[in-house]
This record gives C-alpha cells, sequence and structure tokens, in this order.
DNA sequence: TTACCCTTTGTTTTT
DNA sequence: CAAAGGGTAA
C-alpha cells in the first residue's frame, strides 16, 4: 500500500517506472495517477495521452477513472482523454496531420489477409520480371515464403526502420531481395490507400519525427503494459512527451512480457532509463511486491515456474501474499487423452462451490476451446468464450466488410476485387486483371484513380472483353454500391436506421448468404447452414448500426486540408470508416455464449492466456501442460538454439502469467493423447515447464474414473498395416474396406475421403450403418479461426 | 476463361 | 472438418 502511494505522488516531473508485480494493483496506481493529475496538477484530460493494451483496458480505467472523480470534481471532461491503443492513438493522429507526410487521410488500415495478398502479388511479380523468366510460367509463391517475407518487414517496421534505413546485413545472402520486396510492398499498399498494423506506428512516427509541434499541448505521457512494447513504440513515448519536457509515467512487469513474437522488448526498461538519464532526468523507480489477488501457494508456484534462469538477470523480486484466503495446494493431473481431460474439468466445475463467473480455463492456443466446449455442453454447463478474431474471419463476416469497404472506398482495390471475384458469376482471373491494370495505369498518370469509376465505364460502355455473364454481374454490383451510398447520405433518418436499411440492401442484392451457403460444405444441412451465416451477418449488422465512433477530436489541422472531405458527405462515410478502424484495429470484441439463458450463476469464461492479461478470477483451470501443446511444437522445433531459449522462457513466462490469475484454486493438467478427426495420434509427454521444477505444493488428485482409450492397442495394428501407402486417403480407403465390408460397397477407384465414398455408394453411414437421412444437430464449436478463412488471391 | 470435381493438407500467441 | 491447389471438361 505504501509504495502504491509513493508512486502515485511520486513528482510529475520526474520520469518514473513502476515494476508491479502481478495482483498488485496496477490498474490502480496508473488510474490513481491519472486522476491525481487531472484534479491536483490540474492539468486537462486533453493534454494526457494515456496508452493502454487493448480498447477493453481503456473502457475500464475510463470506468473507474470517473467512479473516482464524479462527486470530487464532475466537471472534468473525461470523454476528451486521449486513451487508446498506441495503434489507435496513432491512426487518430494520422487522420488529422496525415497530410503532412503525403497519406491521403482517407486511408483504410489493411489487416493480415490483406498485406499477404500485397506480399505474394510483389513476389508474383518479381519472379516473373525476372530476366529469362517464361511469360507462360506461373512461379508458385508458398505461404512460407508470404510468411517470411511478412516477419522481415513487420521486424524492421517495428524497430522504426523505413527500407532505405535498414543496416546492411552482410551475413544475409538474401538481403537485397528482402529490402526490394519491402519497397514494392510499402508501394503496393499506398497504390490502394492502405495502411498495415506497423504502418499505423510507423507512419506515426516519421510524422511525429519531422513535426513535433502536431502535440504541442500533451503535458504527460502514462503507458500501460509497457514490457509488451516495441521499439517504435518506445520512439513513440519520447517523441509524445517531448513537449513536456518528459513527464511520462511507465507501469509494466519484465516478468508478464508474452508478445516477443510481436517483436515487444522488455528490454525497453533499460533503455528508457538511459535515454532519459542521458537526457539530464532524474528516473524514479517504484516496485510493487505486495500481491492483493493470490494465496501464498499459488503465488509460490508461479514463482517457481519462472525462477531459475530469468530470475538472475534482474534484480530479484519476491511477491509477498496478502489475501487471507484459505492456502489451498495446486492440483496437477494427468488424463489418458483431451476428452477424459475435458470431462473431468466439467466435472469439477459443475461440483465446486462457486459462480460459473468465478470460474476460467485458460489455454495456451485457441483450437484447444473446443474439446472443452463439447464437454461443457455436454455437462450442461453455460460459458462464455472470448473471440479473438474468428468471427471476423468468417468467410460471411469478411465479404460482407470487403462490401463496407467498396462502399466506403472508390480506391479500395482490395474490398472491390475480393467482394467482385465472389459474387460475380463468369467474373474470374483474367477479367479482374484487366480492371487492376486499367485502375493501376491510372493512379500511375498522376489520377487519383477510380475503381467505382472503372467498372461504371465497363457497364456503360458495354466494353469488350468480358463475358454477358460478368458485364450483367458487374452492372448489378454497380447498382448495389450506388444506392447503398445513396441511402447513406439520405438525412431524413436517423444514422442507425439508414446503416440498417443499407446493409440488408447489400445482403438482398449480393444474394450473399445463398452464395456462401452454396460453398460451405454439406456436412451441415443447407437449412442450418443458412441460419449460421444469417445469424453471423445479424450479429455484423448489429455491431455496426450500434457502433459509436470515438468522441475524442483532435485539434484541426489548420493548414490546408478538409477541402477535399467536404465532397464526400463527410458524416456518413465518416462513420463507415470509423467502424472498419474499428474492426481492423480489433476493438471489436465478439463472444460467443453457449446459451441466451442468464441465470444468476454466469457463465465460465474460456479464454486464450493472451486474452486473459490484466485479469483475474477465483478459480482458474490451465489445461493442455503437454510438451507441443504448452509449450507449443514451434518452440520445441525451432532449430536456431538461441532462438529457441529466448521463446522457450516466453512460453514459461506466459505460464507465469496464467497461475497468477487465479485468486484461490488453480488446477493444472495435461492428457497424453489427442482425440483429433484428422491428425494421426501422437503420444503426449509432460510439459517441460513443468517438469524438474520443485512440485512439493501440487497435489495429484486420484481420479475414480481415469479415462481409456477405447481399442487403442487394436487401432495401432491396424495403422501398421497401412504404413506400405504413402497418402492419408489411401489409408482411410484400405481402411474403410476392410473395417465396412459388411456394407455393399465398391471397391474405391478414385481416393476420395473413404467415408464419404462409402456414404455415396451405399447411401447408408459408413460407421453404423444406418440409412442416411437424419439431419444431425451442430454448432460451431471452437475459437480458433477458420483455417484458411478467404480467397488470397490468385 | 471459368466452373467444378478431386486430392492434399493443416492448428501459437495478436495490435 | 474445412479450405486451398491441381487438373480437366465445358
Amino acid at each position: 500500500m505504501l509504495d502504491q502511494y509513493r508512486a502515485l505522488v511520486s513528482p510529475t516531473s520526474d520520469v518514473l517506472q513502476v515494476l508491479a508485480g502481478p495482483g498488485t494493483g496496477k490498474t490502480r496506481v496508473i488510474t490513481a495517477r491519472v486522476a491525481y493529475l487531472l484534479c491536483v496538477e490540474h492539468l486537462a484530460p486533453e493534454d494526457i495521452i494515456v496508452t493502454t493494451f487493448t480498447k477493453k483496458a481503456a473502457n475500464e480505467m475510463k470506468r473507474r477513472l470517473n467512479e473516482m472523480l464524479v462527486d470530487y470534481s464532475p466537471k472534468i471532461q473525461l470523454n476528451n482523454l486521449f486513451i487508446g491503443t498506441f495503434h489507435s492513438i496513432c491512426v487518430r493522429i494520422l487522420r488529422v496531420f496525415g497530410s503532412k507526410i503525403e497519406l491521403d487521410s482517407r486511408f483504410k488500415i489493411a489487416d493480415e489477409t490483406d498485406s499477404k495478398q500485397l506480399i505474394k502479388r510483389v513476389l508474383q511479380d518479381k519472379y516473373s520480371d525476372a530476366p529469362g523468366a517464361s511469360t507462360t510460367l506461373v512461379v508458385k509463391v508458398t505461404d512460407k515464403d508470404i510468411n517470411e517475407y511478412k516477419y522481415f518487414i513487420s521486424a524492421c517496421k517495428s524497430k522504426a526502420l523505413f527500407p532505405d534505413e535498414v543496416p546492411l546485413d552482410l551475413t544475409d545472402k538474401a538481403f537485397e531481395d528482402h529490402i526490394y520486396t519491402y519497397k514494392k510492398y510499402q508501394h503496393s499498399l499506398r497504390t490502394n490507400n492502405l495502411i498495415d498494423f506497423d504502418d499505423c506506428l510507423l507512419l506515426a512516427y516519421k510524422l511525429l519525427k519531422k513535426y513535433p509541434t502536431c502535440l504541442h499541448d500533451i503535458k504527460h505521457v502514462l503507458v500501460d503494459e509497457f514490457q509488451d512494447t516495441n521499439l517504435v513504440q518506445l520512439e513513440l513515448m519520447y517523441l509524445f512527451g517531448l513537449n513536456s519536457h518528459n513527464r511520462v509515467t511507465v507501469v509494466g512487469d519484465p516478468d508478464q512480457s508474452i508478445y516477443g513474437f510481436r517483436h515487444a522488448e522488455a528490454n525497453n526498461f533499460y533503455r528508457m532509463e538511459n535515454y532519459y538519464v542521458e537526457r539530464g532526468a532524474k528516473v524514479m523507480k517504484v516496485q510493487l511486491d505486495e500481491n492483493y489477488r493470490s494465496t501464498s501457494n499459488i503465488l509460490s508456484f508461479a514463482e517457481t515456474v519462472i525462477d531459475s534462469k530469468q530470475k538472475s538477470k534482474r534484480e530479484p523480486k519476491k511477491l509477498k501474499s496478502n489475501t487471507k484466503k484459505e492456502n489451498l495446494p495446486v492440483y496437477f493431473d494427468a488424463y489418458v487423452n483431451n476428452k477424459e481431460e475435458a470431462r473431468r474439468i466439467a466435472e469439477d466445475v459443475r461440483t465446486l462451490d462457486y459462480k460459473y463467473s468465478d470460474i476460467a480455463i485458460l489455454i495456451r492456443s485457441a483450437f484447444l476451446s473446443r474439446m472443452i466446449e463439447q464437454e461443457l455442453i455436454h455437462a450442461n454447463i453455460p460459458y462464455i468464450i472470448v473471440h479473438g478474431r474468428s468471427f471476423w474471419e468468417l468467410r460471411e463476416v469478411k465479404l460482407m466488410v470487403d462490401y463496407l469497404r467498396a462502399i466506403a472506398s472508390n480506391v479500395d482495390w482490395l474490398g472491390y476485387s475480393r467482394s467482385m471475384e465472389f459474387v460475380i458469376t463468369g467474373l474470374g482471373t483474367k477479367s479482374l486483371q484487366s480492371i487492376e491494370n486499367d485502375f493501376e495505369s491510372r493512379r500511375g498518370k498522376g489520377h487519383a484513380g477510380n475503381v467505382y469509376k472503372i467498372i461504371k465505364s465497363i457497364v456503360k460502355e458495354d466494353r469488350k472483353g468480358f463475358s454477358t455473364k460478368a458485364r450483367e454481374g458487374l452492372r448489378k454490383y454497380v447498382k448495389t454500391i450506388h444506392k447503398a451510398r445513396h441511402i447513406l447520405k439520405n438525412e431524413s433518418k436517423e444514422m442507425p436506421k439508414r446503416l440498417n436499411k443499407m446493409f440488408d440492401l447489400v445482403v438482398e442484392q449480393s444474394n450473399l448468404i445463398e452464395l456462401v451457403c452454396s460453398k460451405k460444405s454439406k456436412a451441415k444441412s443447407e437449412e442450418e447452414a443458412r441460419n449460421d451465416i444469417t445469424e453471423n451477418l445479424n450479429e455484423l449488422k448489429n455491431q455496426l448500426i450500434t457502433f459509436a465512433p470515438a468522441e475524442q477530436v483532435l485539434p484541426e489541422d489548420t493548414d490546408k486540408e478538409s477541402e477535399r472531405l467536404s465532397e464526400e458527405s463527410k458524416d456518413s462515410s465518416d462513420i463507415l470508416t470509423q467502424f472498419l478502424d474499428s474492426i481492423y484495429l480489433y476493438e471489436q470484441t465478439h463472444y460467443k455464449q453457449s446459451k441466451e439463458n442468464d441465470n444468476s450463476e454466469g457463465k465460465v469464461t474460456i479464454t486464450t492466456i493472451h486474452g486473459a492479461k490484466g485479469l483475474e478470477w477465483p478459480v482458474v483451470f490451465i489445461p493442455g501442460l503437454a510438451d507441443g501443446i504448452f509449450p507449443s511444437k514451434y518452440v520445441l522445433n525451432e532449430p536456431n538454439s538461441k532462438k529457441r531459449n529466448a521463446t522457450m522462457d516466453e512460453e514459461c513466462r506466459c505460464l507465469y502469467v496464467a497461475t497468477t490469475r487465479a485468486k484461490e484454486r488453480l488446477y493444472l493438467s495435461y492428457f497424453v493423447e489427442a482425440e483429433s478427426f484428422w491428425q494421426d495420434t501422437e503420444k503426449r509427454t509432460v510439459s517441460s515447464l513443468i517438469k524438474g521444477r520443485p512440485m512439493k505444493l501440487v497435489e495429484k488428485r486420484k481420479h475414480s474414473n481415469y479415462g481409456r482409450a477405447v481399442g487403442f492397442a487394436s487401432a495401432n495394428k491396424k495403422a501398421a498395416d497401412f504404413e506400405k501407402f504413402k497418402s492419408r486417403n489411401a489409408r482411410m480407403v484400405v481402411q474403410a474396406y476392410k473395417e465396412f465390408s459388411h456394407i455393399p460397397t465398391a471397391v474405391p477407384v478414385v481416393f476420395t475421403t473413404a467415408k464419404k465414398r462409402i456414404s455415396r455408394i451405399t447411401g447408408l453411414n459408413p460407421v453404423t450403418g444406418a440409412p442416411l437421412n437424419k439431419k444431425v444437430k451442430r454448432k460451431r464449436l471452437g475459437m480458433g479461426r477458420p483455417m484458411k478463412p478467404y480467397p488470397l488471391g490468385k
């Protein structure tokens, strides 16, 4: 408590670093500090920048501030507080001042799919432009290539390096090639008037470096979760604080740094200290180590997870537990397979004397939720699952968002091309290519370029080179866009109503539901697929019409701006643009709930560990503690030992974060074998994160219903017979042929999935032999994103 | 040039 | 199971 107070009133003219272990009241300190700045130092809300890790954290902080200040000084306009993620703050700055660095302020944010698509295109062009390349031979660009370049580019951007500034790496033979690709990629982003995630930061950095006075009013900068900042973000923090004589407060915990894969560097704590000391500023450090959250058993266990290697590198820190709860042991269990594990968790959840909302299941990877959901449903336990991105990557949702992009912009080629390709039959690769060439050549000649106009003229002039079908489709497409824009401008109605009408029109005119339905697999009945799609679209519509744009307004750039904004009806396109921004900045969260009914018991939470950051529950389950899962197989298979050690340390910290979410009860477990439809089963061993740790605090439970894998031995024997066949399909066919020989079936000539084949030939269920007409009810399980959700272009 | 059928292949974490 | 890639018929 004393430490918290010291942090709070530390002189605001000094730089302040708060090193706050888990559960030590970090959020409380940073919120109180903001309140202090507002009330005691009388700073205006709009003169304070607060960066948080997520939008949710920002809202939570606003809520707490409001609570604190509502009686004391209700006049303070909290809505003017400059608060949000680094990304969203930077986007807001760029929308206003972007023109100073030749950025069209109507830019859109490119998501992962967009940027991969563009990189793919750049690579393809590079290969076909190469001397001696055959014009007919299409070079295959693999996903692996794309990811490699993407990673390289992202790493550069995270270090605030533009293509010309990347230091020459003589050890890297492909260096020039990488830089070339980086350059070309930037160029193609600009052509589409897109900026990618990293650009949000990089371009804001470029802008502020050149014109630091854009933010001349800022009097204090606060950064939460500082351990997860990367180099650009650090540089941005310096720039934000430039006009306030380095009045900066950062809060974080190096032990909880789990975003290294995003180029975050906990080292920033030291970098920052040196930077300010060199500039003659005084750097105050406050360490919080009194834990108000967890029992001492949980804390001691957590410390053993992170202990050994990492601790020697930094100042020792020992958390002291300050809670009066009963000090229960940490439980650790092994199960035969993931189904048994999930079943046991469900049983525990049901029998524990806690509200469901007090219980969380934290998983390393999203796909692990599937089995757990299944068993929770089976046990009739309500749950809520925090979807990261999967909802936004559903086909129908992405498609609709692409439509919205096309409506909001005339130059968003990716939005146009993807929605057109999907919706218009008869319009294929070549037709799209010719439109794109047209667009790019016009853009090159100094014109702004306008996809909308181009397709409109194709329709009007009956341009050659397109089939009748394609032209008819285009005509309808243009009409839909036109009508949608018209509805948005109709000022006699309120905005939500306009949006609603516009949305319905697009869905209806594009025949979107039927189209998506026909391309979905036939595993579900058609009616059900249609219901799913409609439901998802309704969810999207709901998000759109209830969307409230951020209120914080930056002072307008008085230089020139706004002439071109005036031609487009500002508010309607603005709201779409802002909505799209919020989607691409991951500010829109989507929850999936097991059931509508809201009993007082609440719901169990399922989330990834990364998504659990900053949260706490009385009861926490951490399943899947087996090598290959947690730590993930990518870490274990990393050939470069230096990298492997670094990522392994990060896995340790990840488990540290997970365990310290628990207040009273902590259940750890793992399984030997996973049940999965398509993956060959593989035996697993205890996670090396656990193995070898002092386990005196841990208790293994004796179960009455320790599960068994059914028919495991015989399955193995059979599988051995099929070894000689190379493909899995071949194995399946042979296996099915043997196993289902009681069903009258022909020897499969073509290798189709065996079960599909048999059911098609016999009209019988391949497993039971029963006639095939019962429709099985199924729910979409799992919060993992749909695997590769959307066509990545040709 | 596009549509369609078949085969192969595939799960980290996220602003 | 779900989606991408490859081949071929129309």
